[in-house]
DNA sequence: ACCCGCTATATCCATTTATACATAACGGAA
DNA sequence: TTCCGTTATGTATAAATGGATATAGCGGGT
């Protein structure tokens, strides 16, 4: 399973700071993947990434955010594990929340443009 | 010198189609570039980048839009160069044009995310 | 004739990025 | 204690990317 990132068609928006993406639809899902899962190492698996890049991704977050996204703690099945912080679930909520608006249904102007690639021709390649 | 091709910090809005950016900030300003200077060459300059780097973002948009979105010509100083196509036009028209509802100006819902990037700037409560 | 700047492509190499694997500490459960 | 599954980090290698350079054809200017 290699990159399931950016597989769908569409519109995007990413959030991004010093040259740094702060938020994007692989974070996004990253959160809402903690969030349903309850730690940092399941949903880098459902995911289908690295434990190591799933951290990575939540430390860029935190390093550009006023705080930290997910609460963290070590220790064996019951105790340790992974959350949204208030934070995190608002970044994510809010995250969705401009997405809707950006749907197809609601925005002419990004209907306008999914209709150029929507309408592409057979392209080898 | 690692070039930093999205350096503003904010919303990005990005096409994507088939693992492949399709049409993105950089690609917006190097068709406006194209359009200004008359060649590919000169917009590659004026961005930053590399001839060929600049080929294959236009090859990338081609390959997914119903058509061209540059029209390029051999020769010399004065018969030589390119030129947006209407659909080219259209293109980064359209894409402005979406920019400009995700404007923090007039859209809550980004101006609620850029809010909460990088603690330095004020997040009145 | 040559020069210049452009399109278009190929090739080589440095840099960056991603992946896989290893390590250490933690703590509940068997 | 011995597992198991976490968090957190390090390291080494593979893959992707980007830049510099080279090449070839085009065509107006000088």
């Amino acid at each position: 399973m290699t990159r399931t990132r950016h597989d769908r068609p569409g519109l995007q928006i990413r959030l991004v700071a010093d040259r740094d993406v702060v938020l994007g639809p692989g974070k996004a899902a990253l959160l809402e993947a903690i969030d349903a899962s309850g730690s940092i190492a399941a949903a880098s698996r459902t995911l289908g990434l690295s434990y190591k890049k799933a951290w990575q991704l939540i430390d860029t977050m935190n390093r550009h955010l006023p705080g930290p996204v997910v609460t963290t703690a070590s220790g064996g099945n019951q105790r340790g594990g992974a959350g949204l912080t208030p934070l995190g679930r608002e970044v994510v909520e809010r995250y969705r929340a401009l997405q809707r608006t950006l749907d197809a249904a609601h925005c002419e102007e990004a209907r306008s443009l999914l209709a150029l690639v929507d309408r592409r021709q057979a392209t080898p390649h």
